[in-house]
Formats: C-alpha cells, structure tokens, sequence
DNA sequence: CGAAACCAACGTCAATAGCC
DNA sequence: GGCTATTGACGTTGGTTTCG
C-alpha cells in the first residue's frame, strides 16, 4: 500500500467514526436536541445511572407517556445509520441480517408495545409511528461499452475488457464496504438489545418480588 | 526501544440469490 | 440463462498494545 492508500484509508476511517456518531434532531422543529452534546449510543447511555432519570423527565415534558402516536426521536445519517435521540434512548432498532429486507422496531419504554416498520418506513398499527434507515445514493456512473460501428481492434478490446474489470472491481469495492458497515450497524443494534432487554428483565424481576411480598404480606 | 501480537479496515475473489 | 447485488473467506496493510 502506498502514501495515497495510507491517506485514504485514514480519510475513511474519519468518515466511519463520522457515520458511527449520534446526531440528535428535534422531530418538529428539525433542529438540534438541547442535550444533543451529552448524547450517547443506547448501551452507554444505557449504563449512565442517572438515563432513567433523565428520560422520565426529558419524556414527561414532552408529554410522551400520553402520547403513545408520538414519533421515535430516532434519525438517519446520510450513511443510513440510525442515530438515537437521547430523549428515547430506551427505543431500539434492529436492522435483519443477513440478505433480508431491512425491518425495524422500537419498543415503547412503559408498556413494552413494539411496533415493526419495513425498510419503506411503514408501521404496523399500534402505536408509535415508524421511522427509516435510508441507503446511500450510489452516483456510479455506468461504463460506456457499446461498439461505434465499425469493429473494434484487439487493442480496443482489450481496453474495454480492462475498462470493464475496472468498473466492476469498483463496484465490488463500495459494496464490500456498504456491506461492513450494515453488519458493524447490525451487530450494534443487537449489542443494543441486549442491554434494553437485559435492562427491562431486571426491572420486571424486581416488579415480581415487589408483588410477592405484597402478597404475602396480605396474605398473613 | 524494537519485535511480536493484535486489531480494524480494506480489496479481491467466488458462491449464491434474486430479478428480468 | 445472463446479469447484478450481496456477503463469506482470505490475504494485506497500517496503527496500537504488549512484552522482553
């Protein structure tokens, strides 16, 4: 690899940690979260002991837990990702793997409803209306190989054979990397799950002992 | 401090699925 | 059946961490 691969890659990479970052807009206004700085992925946001807190709050204001049509504060990035809003850290998304169609859910934080979305962004009904992971525009250019007439010499053959490996190695290359990115994008929306689920199994252990001393305590 | 080990991202090839 | 998109497998590269 060369000084331009070197830079490249490193260019790249500043694009990746670009993409990975949450950006946090307001669904009616489109503009900035308040506390977009503090914003963080599901699961670290997840391990901040005061993010329990902090949605009841931010939720309660906003009149949430009343509203159960009201959108996910969830939003995509040019590069498809799925950004989480910290106001709804605890709404997941989950992207299939491997060859299907892109489906989605979020998972209301108190009555554990889910609602599923296809990659159109459409809901099935049921409460909060869906959102949508948007694929990258492609802006390939096709490769011009139709013959000018008169037949072309080997040389000329040969070029096109080059021109068309070219294009389609070209190809192969941003879709070997469109391909990592949706499996680093699913492996951290299954990393978030895991901690939204694990999250939501703790408290309804909780809930059940709280239920089963009140029982008993009646009981007596 | 340098070598080795590890890691993440990459490019390419080949197999496969799905579409026309 | 040909074409294209997708993705697993493999080898390469450059950066980071660990160890003597």
């Amino acid at each position: 690899m060369d000084a331009g691969d070197a830079s490249q890659r490193i260019t790249r990479s500043a694009e990746d940690a670009q993409a990975s970052s949450v950006i946090c807009k307001d669904e009616n206004t489109g503009g900035d979260l308040p506390d977009s700085s503090t914003s963080t992925h599901l699961g670290d946001y997840l391990k901040d002991e005061n993010a329990e807190k902090k949605f009841d709050a931010e939720a309660s204001s906003r009149n949430l837990f009343n509203n159960t049509n009201a959108a996910p504060f969830i939003s995509v990035n040019q590069s498809g990702s799925v950004q989480f809003i910290p106001c709804q850290q605890r709404y997941e998304s989950f992207t299939s793997w491997p060859r299907s169609p892109i489906m989605q859910y979020a998972v209301h934080p108190r009555n554990g409803t889910y609602v599923v979305s296809d990659n159109k962004g459409q809901a099935t009904p049921g409460g909060m209306s869906a959102y949508q992971i948007s694929s990258p525009a492609s802006g390939l250019s096709q490769v011009n190989d139709s013959s000018s007439g008169s037949l072309p010499s080997p040389q000329q053959m040969a070029e096109n054979a080059s021109r068309k490996r070219e294009h389609r190695l070209m190809k192969n290359r941003e879709a070997a990397r469109e391909c990592r990115r949706k499996k680093k994008e699913y492996v951290k929306c299954l990393e978030n799950r895991v901690a939204v689920l694990e999250k939501q199994n703790k408290m309804l252990i909780e809930e059940l002992k709280a239920l089963k001393d009140l029982y008993c305590h009646k009981a007596e």
